[in-house]
Formats: structure tokens, C-alpha cells, sequence
DNA sequence: TAAAATCAGTACACAAGTGTATTGAATAGG
DNA sequence: CCTATTCAATACACTTGTGTACTGATTTTA
């Protein structure tokens, strides 16, 4: 009876691929951490036996692998996307950026939360802390060189990048409770306009 | 031979206690998050069996609750300790308040291990995530006190507290890889002094 | 349609972890 | 000193997880 309602958690005896394990898997850290991915607990959730994941991963090693180079993946393409779509107008090009990099957090909340799981995987892991240094350093350059472009000042675009990028991060950790998603967001949203403001009075010269 | 050695590492025939079990758990945090405290584990570092464990406690669950209140404690009387030593310059005490704040971060490397470790924990368990909430919450207020002594300006204030806040909480994340520890708080540091001198010239009005 | 490739199930062996019951040793108090 | 109390060891039952070998069922494709 229960394999049974289990399985029809499934689109009706349709087979599943190594990207379905892979979605499962994503699923299983927003859920409940990198602690949380057991080969046994997804199969549950997909309606199948572990057969199945050892037909498309060799180990559960190999599943995480895969999971965080698909992850990282996308996350540099993202990034690179943000970069290259910029304007003449600098002030509106870093709005841009500050409102997709909070929507990115405030409505992508599982990919928030992923990222969440794998800067703890990164504590006990040397290899994801370094993809995660990595990942960090694209970002805030991103932020730096869109606040160069608009104060003019090289140390203090790295400020601010700095102050912004550590602040968005804090804000996924801190006041970020399902229950209260808004209220982080709506802090950094007004520091922001508030800071845009006086930058662009003070362009030039530094702050 | 093995269980010998293993036992030599403790200070010869020492019984233990149950804060001598809390501190280990605590170790075991701090090297792999919440999922690493496991009673064999600890046992083994300790040098004892699991007769000892339960002994001291019920079960797994009521160490890690103690290790929980334990910590809460500290936290909350460090919070009380700095809310308390203010003296008549304003400007002072932000400075030795951000001062402990970043030490606590930097210095005490364990206890910032910990506290990742127990947002992480906070993310599956909506208790701790309530205490969290709380923590935060009294950190940000502590911050917001001197800020607003210091502006005069309440919504400049907690808009000042938060960022701040968010930045070092965020800082504990990202840029803050062991190899890299000062990184991070140099940048805060720099910030912040760059912050308290603009926000002194405009203090009374509006920033 | 028959064979080959692809996906899934079953059964087994193994490891690591929790928790209980019972016994054993060391220490402290009377 | 000897008897309680306190702490630790041992042995057992149970659970949950991985990984392997093999078999079975469906699709593809030739």
C-alpha cells in the first residue's frame, strides 16, 4: 500500500534520468542540508529502489559531485549574464544588479537555501570552500566594478562591494526565517536607496 | 593497542563529567556541524565507552538540547555585558562594541564555528531557528542603541544596525576561509571606521 | 520482431550509529 | 574499613544507511 501511493508521487511509470536524480538530490539539501542526501531517502521520494541510482551514479560521492558542479554551473553562468548587461547609465546598472542579486535571495528561496547548505558543506570540505572563494570573489568584483564605475574611487567601490556583499550574505543567514522572508530584503532595499543616493552626490571623489 | 592510545589522550584516570561530554560535543560542532555529534564518536575522543554517556545523559537528544541552553547562556550574558559598560562618549562605545563584536569573530574562531553550525541547525529545526531569531534580534539592538546615541536619528540608526549586522554575520560566511581569517575584518574594520567619521559629521540630523 | 541497451527490483553483506540491561571498578562518606 | 554512590565497560537488539551482484522488465533500434 505505501510503495504504492509512493509511487504514484511519480508521473505514472515514467523512467528517470540522472538529472532527476540530481533535482531529487537539490531537493534533499534545501530540505535538510548535504547531511540529508541518502541514496535510500530519495529513491523513496521518486517512487523508486536504489537500482535505479546505481545504474546512473557510481556512488553517493558521485552524486554530490555532480550536484554541485551542476550547481556551480549555473551560478557562474548567472553571474556572467549579470555582467555583461550594462548601460551607459551606471546608477541604473547597479540597481539592476542589487535588485536581481535580492530577488535572486528573496524569491529563489531554495536556491538561497541550497547555498546556505553548501557554505556548511564548505566548512568540513577544503574543495567546496575553495569553489565557494572562488564564487564569492566573482560576485563581489561584479559589485566593485559597478560601484567603481560609479564613484570613481577604486578603494571605495571595494567598500562598499565588500559592506554589500557581506551584507546580503548575512541577510540570508540572519532575520531570514520562513515566516518573515520580507524583512531583510526590505532593510538592505532602503540602506541601499539611501547609499545610491549619497554616492551619486559625492561621484568623483572619494566618499 | 588502539583503544590504550585512544585512552592516554585523557588526563590519566580522570571521571568524567557531563560538561566534560557538553565540551567535547562542542568540538565536535565546531569540526562538522551538528550532524558530527555522535555519541561513538565522542566516546572514542574521550576515551571512554558509551557507558559513560548515558550515564550523564538520557539520550542523544537531551546533549544536544544542554549544549544548546549552554551556549544560549553565554551568548546572552556577553550581549547583557557589552549592552552595559556605556560610558558618556558616544562614539567610544560603538567603537569598543564593533571592537568585541569583530574580536568574538576573529579571535574566538570555535565559537563563530559553532554559531554557523547552529544557523545551519536552525534551517531544519524551527526551535532553534526561534532562538536565533531572538539572538539576532538582541545584537541588533545592542547595535542600534549606540548608533542611535550616536546619530540621534532612530530610523538612520536601525537602517546603520542592520547593515553592520548583517555585514559581520555575512562576513562569517563568505571571505572567511581558514587560511584567509583577517581578510574579512580588515574590510569591516576599514568600513566602519569610514562610517563612524561621516556619521559623526551629520550627527543630528538625518544622515 | 528479435536483440540490445536501458532502467528498476531483490537479496545479500557490511558498517556505523542508537539505546538498554547488566555487571564491574573507583571514589567518597560514615 | 566497608559500604554506598558514582562512573565506565560489555554485550545485546535494533535501525538506517551504503554498496554489489544478479535478475527482471521495458524501450530502442537494427
Amino acid at each position: 500500500m505505501k510503495p504504492i501511493a509512493e509511487t504514484r508521487k511519480r508521473k505514472e511509470t515514467t523512467r528517470l534520468s540522472r538529472d532527476d536524480w540530481l533535482d531529487a538530490a537539490f531537493a534533499a539539501v534545501v530540505q535538510g542540508g548535504f547531511d540529508n542526501v541518502r541514496v535510500l531517502t530519495i529513491a523513496d521520494t521518486l517512487g523508486v529502489t536504489r537500482g535505479s541510482f546505481y545504474w546512473h551514479f557510481a556512488d553517493h560521492a558521485e552524486l554530490i559531485a555532480a550536484l554541485l558542479s551542476r550547481w556551480m554551473a549555473r551560478e557562474i553562468e548567472l553571474d556572467l549574464t549579470l555582467q555583461s548587461d550594462a548601460t551607459d547609465d551606471a546608477q541604473a546598472d547597479l540597481e539592476r544588479l542589487l535588485e536581481a542579486a535580492l530577488a535572486h535571495a528573496g524569491v529563489d528561496l531554495e536556491n538561497m537555501q541550497f547555498e546556505l547548505s553548501l557554505r556548511s558543506l564548505g566548512r568540513r570540505d577544503p574543495a567546496v570552500a575553495i569553489m565557494l572563494v572562488d564564487l564569492d570573489q566573482r560576485r563581489m568584483s561584479l559589485f566593485e566594478s559597478k560601484f567603481q564605475r560609479l564613484t570613481g574611487d577604486a578603494k571605495t567601490a571595494s567598500e562598499l562591494a565588500a559592506l554589500f556583499y557581506l551584507a546580503m550574505v548575512g541577510s540570508h543567514q540572519a532575520l531570514g526565517r520562513p515566516g518573515s522572508p520580507p524583512q531583510a530584503k526590505e532593510y538592505l532595499r532602503s540602506i541601499i536607496a539611501h547609499y545610491l543616493i549619497h554616492s551619486q552626490a559625492s561621484a568623483g571623489r572619494p566618499l
